[in-house]
This record gives structure tokens, C-alpha cells and sequence, in this order.
DNA sequence: GTGAAAGCGCTAACAC
DNA sequence: GTGTTAGCGCTTTCAC
């Protein structure tokens, strides 16, 4: 199976040249040669080594994903976005897995360096402003889901506070006063601004956070345990809890099961994210659910369209977001 | 950023060559010779093109996975394995999402055969087997998870059949006589051993199959729900139920929790795979759980091998599966 | 220990 | 419309 484009070349009787015009769609090739050219690949299963090809072009036409996890359906939905729209450019996907580890992610760009890949998309980056500006001198890249202060790339996003504003509105308006919140440490721009809306929305309550309704905590859903623990302990008693995320928010709802709670009825829980589980679990989870596929396809679309374009568009594109009530939040 | 190995060589003033040496670490260089290259690799910021050195290596050192949902984390965790092996070796895994389109799939094999990457490993492949017996004359391919009958090719899978046998006699142990099952339609080895499986272990504690009680449907979540109403509507209604997967048993218990049916003490049900979810589901859900990560590793091993060898191993591993049980099947 | 040079498979500029 | 040829960046003989 090591045919190369000379063997199509001698069986079909003409030159290279006419068969890289022929497999490129050039116009300049006569019908018959086209033919003979088409039946000498056939015959012989020709299949063009993209490895000459790129080396030829300087591009793969391939774009790399990094994600810290392969198993948040979030990102599933966003790649799968990603992948309808690189389709249609001709361009494929690849997709590499971070663990959320820095070490790993920039291990993971090598690809970018080494010409693997024409572009990557980050999603929910661990790098630093520094580092992705100066990736974004040399190289196509756009952050997607999680942007960064100071990073002066394509970003596509949603809006954060405006979420977490709209989802503590949600259980405001269906009657709860003390509302706690599950956020999570460090200086994650998501959770912060998810913070600040949830803020914001007490306040046109005229309701004042309370420090202790609020958690600080990591990602992992056995961190919601300790959150519920922890203000189901309190004199004053949630009535309601607004997690940063649909994993909190199933960890809480485990949790409050454990303790008796009924969620729906005497505990209110919404996330965000709006991924699968929402709507398998039990009870079905209330959501600020992010407009996955759509996010992916605009960052496919403008970070191809960067790849040719000299003045790169770095804007950030922010998304809207969209409350889903489900069982979670009762009726 | 367009500096090539010529330009290192020039700047640490030695010959491409001497760069090549260094940068693939050959023995025979002069520390003198290799200290001025790496400060000119360093000063230059260079990077090896990997399409030319893949050119001339004829090779890539990565591998394809073709999963068909990357919203599953049964596939997730084994993609971490094969990360995990891969690296050992110097390979990168890439993957690729099928949606269980067989022309998706194949086109995603293109990268086979346009030489993007080394290999393959096939997820639940939907290809039939002579189209995967083609291939693998050709390329180095693998099925991981699900086999394929006749496919004569590297397979790493569990036993199904007795890791169906298990789960029902885990059910069996617990006084259950009325077990329905959940499988999905069509030639599905995986779902068809499991069933096997099911049957025997009814057959031991002479119980005979009731087509009644066994579901055949697709592998969709919401098929579950349709599953138990059927069950529910019957006569004798089953006091458990063996899912063929976790998705399909969240599904089975989601339906029954809308049903009033309280699942864990008036209904068992167990699921198969073990993925993330089934600890954070409520109820818990015990499983049979795949050794995923193990499955990725051996698969990913293989493969590389085959790489290297003249007469492939074509053989089909098979692993130990291991029944977990949770609040689903009760105390 | 080092360099010159061939060539991996392909595309595209150029000549006809 | 078609062929000839240079060259993409790299590794690896081969000669010294």
C-alpha cells in the first residue's frame, strides 16, 4: 500500500502534475485525462500521503481541541459544534486531553509548534495570560467556554454574571430569600462572575450576601458534599442553593438526599452548564444552560477564518445563555 | 516563526545534519557541537516541523480513536488508558467522533490511509467485517470494546457473557425470581452475550427466560423509559432489572421514580459499563463494571507493537470485568 | 565527529 | 492542457 502519486501518474500516462490537478479539482485538465487519472486510482487504491501534501502546503487543515476533561458532555457538545463547522471548511478536529494539568496542556501544544495542527481551541485553559499572548503572536488560537483577563485572543463565551444574575433570579422569583451558593476557588473567571450576578440579583432583592452561604471550593463533584454539609450546619438554613456548575449541582442534590432532604420541595437546586445528565437525573436538575453547539461552531468559524485572514479578529463573543427549569427548583 | 533546522545550523555554525543528530539525540556528537545547537535551538525558539520529519520517517507516531459519542465516559476512561501507554511510547492519541455513522467512520479512516496517523483503535465500531478484515491488510487497526464477528483483527474487550451471567446472578443472590432485562436490537455482540449471559444464569437457578420480560430496543437513554412501561404493565411485574448498560439502567430508574416505583427496595436494578455517573446518581447504581483504564492500556500496547512487528497479533483479549453493587440493587 | 547530498510525496511555478 | 522541475523540512546514508 505504498502507492504514491507516480505510480497514478505512469498508469494513467500522464504526468504528476496532471494527477495532483486532477485529486486538487483543478479546471486546466482535459476529460479523458481526468478519466484515465480517476480509473488509475481506483485500480490501484490510491490514496494521496497528506504527509507530502502539508509539508507542501505548510497546513494540515486539522485543528486541535485541548479540554482538561473528556468526560464533561459540555465540551462533547461544543467540539461536536466545533466539528460541524470545520467540516464544512474542510477542516478536521482533533482533540487532546489536559487532565487540567498545565505540564500537559502546553505538552499538548506542541502541536501547534510543530506544525501538527493549524489552530487549537482551548477550552477551559489552565495557561496564563503571558503564555497565551504569546502563543497568539505565532500561532491560531481561541479560548472557548473560560476566557482569560488579559489574554488578547478570540474568545467565545457566554455571559457569565448575566447567568449567574438570571439563575439566583429564578429562585428568587419562586419565593426563596436565603439562596446559598457553590462556587469555586482561585481566580477563575467563570465562577466570579457567576458570583458577582448572583450578587447582583440579592441585591435587587435588597437581600445582603451572607459569607457563609457562599462555598469556595474545586471542580470535583465530591466538593458539593462538603458545601451542603457545611450550610445545612447553619443556624439559618438554605432554603435554595445556586451551584457554578451541573456536577455541583448533582453532588448537592446526592448530598441533600442523603441527609433527607427532599430537592424540589423543601430544597431548591439550579447549575449551570445545562449538560445530558440535567434531565436524566433524579430529581431532573434546573440549569443555566450554555449554547453549546452554537458556541462551538463560531469559534470553528472565526479561528478558520483567522488562518487567512492577515488582521486576526480577537474579539471576545459572548453568547446568550438560557435558565431551564427542571424538577430541582419544584414547580 | 518560520526558522527552520537551516537556520539553527547556520547560527550554531554546524550542518543540518549535526542539527538532525542532536535534535533525535544520535550519540555521535561532540558536546562542544551539541552545546552550540541547543543554544540556537533555545535563541531561535525553534521547533521541528513535524511534517517533514514525518515525511521522511514515514510515520507519525499517532494514533486514531473513532469513538462514537464522546459523551460517554466508558470511553473516556479508556482513551485515558491508552493516553497514559501511549505516551510511554512517544505516541499522541487523537480521536474522532463517529456519532455512529458508519460513513462518518469511514471517513475518519481516512486519516489511515492518508497517512495522518499510524494507527487505529475502533471503539464500538458500526463497520461490518469485511470492511474492517480490508483495512487491517493495509493498516494497523484494533477494536476495543466491542468486537465484531469474523473480524480477524487485534480486540481487547470484556467478557460479556459472563459479565451478563454475573449481574443477574448478583440478583439472584438477592431473592429476585421475576428479572426482566433491557438489551438492544440487532447484531450487537456485546448486548447479545450479556443476554446469553442473563439467560444462563436464570437457566441455574431453573428460571426460564420470559421473551416478556426482556426488552430489545437501541441504546438510547430514553428507550429505557418505553422498557419499563412495558414491564409495569404486565401481570407478574419484575421485581429487577438488568440494563445492558449504565445510560439504559438511569434511564430504567429515572421512569420508575416517575412511576412512584422506589427503586432499590421495591425494584433492583442493576446497569453495566461503570462509568462516572453511577455513583453520583440517586439512586446509586450498581454495575458491572469494565476495567477501562487497563482495556485502554492493553489495547494501546498492543497496537504499538504491531507497529514494529512482521506478523501481527491479531488475537482478542479479553479482561476481567468486576460487579460493583450499589443502592439500586438494595442492601 | 561531521558534512554533503539524496529523497520522503506532494504542489505549483514555469515553459511549452 | 500538459510536462518538467524546484523545493517544502527533515533524516540518513555515505564519505571523509
Amino acid at each position: 500500500m505504498n502507492v504514491t502519486i507516480k505510480d497514478v501518474a505512469k498508469a494513467a500516462n500522464v504526468s504528476v502534475a496532471t494527477v495532483s490537478r486532477v485529486l486538487n479539482g483543478s479546471a486546466n485538465v482535459s476529460q479523458e485525462s481526468a478519466k484515465r487519472v480517476n480509473d488509475a486510482i481506483r485500480e490501484l487504491k490510491y490514496s494521496p500521503n497528506f504527509l507530502g501534501r502539508n509539508l507542501r502546503k505548510c497546513g494540515t487543515n486539522r485543528i486541535l481541541v485541548i479540554q482538561p476533561s473528556s468526560e464533561h458532555s459540555l465540551y462533547a457538545k461544543i467540539i461536536a459544534g466545533m466539528q460541524e463547522e470545520a467540516e464544512k471548511a474542510g477542516f478536521d478536529i482533533v482533540t487532546a486531553i489536559s487532565n487540567g494539568s498545565t505540564a500537559s496542556e502546553s505538552r499538548q501544544l506542541d502541536m501547534l509548534y510543530n506544525r501538527t495542527v493549524d489552530g487549537a481551541v482551548l477550552l477551559g485553559t489552565s495557561l496564563d495570560k503571558d503564555t497565551i499572548n504569546g502563543i497568539a503572536e505565532n500561532f491560531n488560537i481561541a479560548l472557548c467556554c473560560e476566557g482569560v483577563h488579559g489574554a488578547n485572543v478570540l474568545t467565545v463565551v457566554v455571559n457569565d454574571e448575566a447567568g449567574g444574575h438570571d439563575a439566583t433570579k429564578a429562585l428568587l422569583e419562586k419565593g426563596h430569600r436565603r439562596i446559598a451558593m457553590i462556587s469555586v476557588q482561585g481566580d477563575v473567571i467563570s465562577s466570579t462572575e457567576r458570583e458577582k450576578g448572583y450578587k447582583r440579583a440579592l441585591s435587587e432583592y435588597g437581600i445582603e450576601p451572607r459569607e457563609d452561604y457562599i462555598w469556595h471550593g474545586d471542580y470535583e463533584y465530591e466538593n458539593a458534599a462538603l458545601a451542603m454539609k457545611q450550610f445545612m450546619s447553619l443556624e439559618e438554613k438554605p432554603t435554595a442553593v445556586f451551584a457554578v456548575s451541573d456536577n455541583l449541582a448533582a453532588g448537592a442534590i446526592k448530598q441533600a438526599s442523603e441527609m433527607g432532604i427532599k430537592v424540589g420541595s423543601e430544597l431548591a437546586v439550579i447549575g449551570f452548564d445545562g449538560i445530558t445528565w440535567c434531565e436524566r437525573f433524579v430529581p431532573s436538575i434546573s440549569s443555566v444552560a450554555q449554547p453549546c453547539a452554537e458556541m462551538g461552531r463560531l469559534v470553528a468559524q472565526k479561528l478558520i477564518a483567522n488562518m487567512t485572514e492577515d488582521n486576526k479578529d480577537r474579539q471576545q463573543y459572548t453568547l446568550q445563555h438560557k435558565v431551564v427549569l427542571r424538577e430541582s427548583t419544584g414547580d
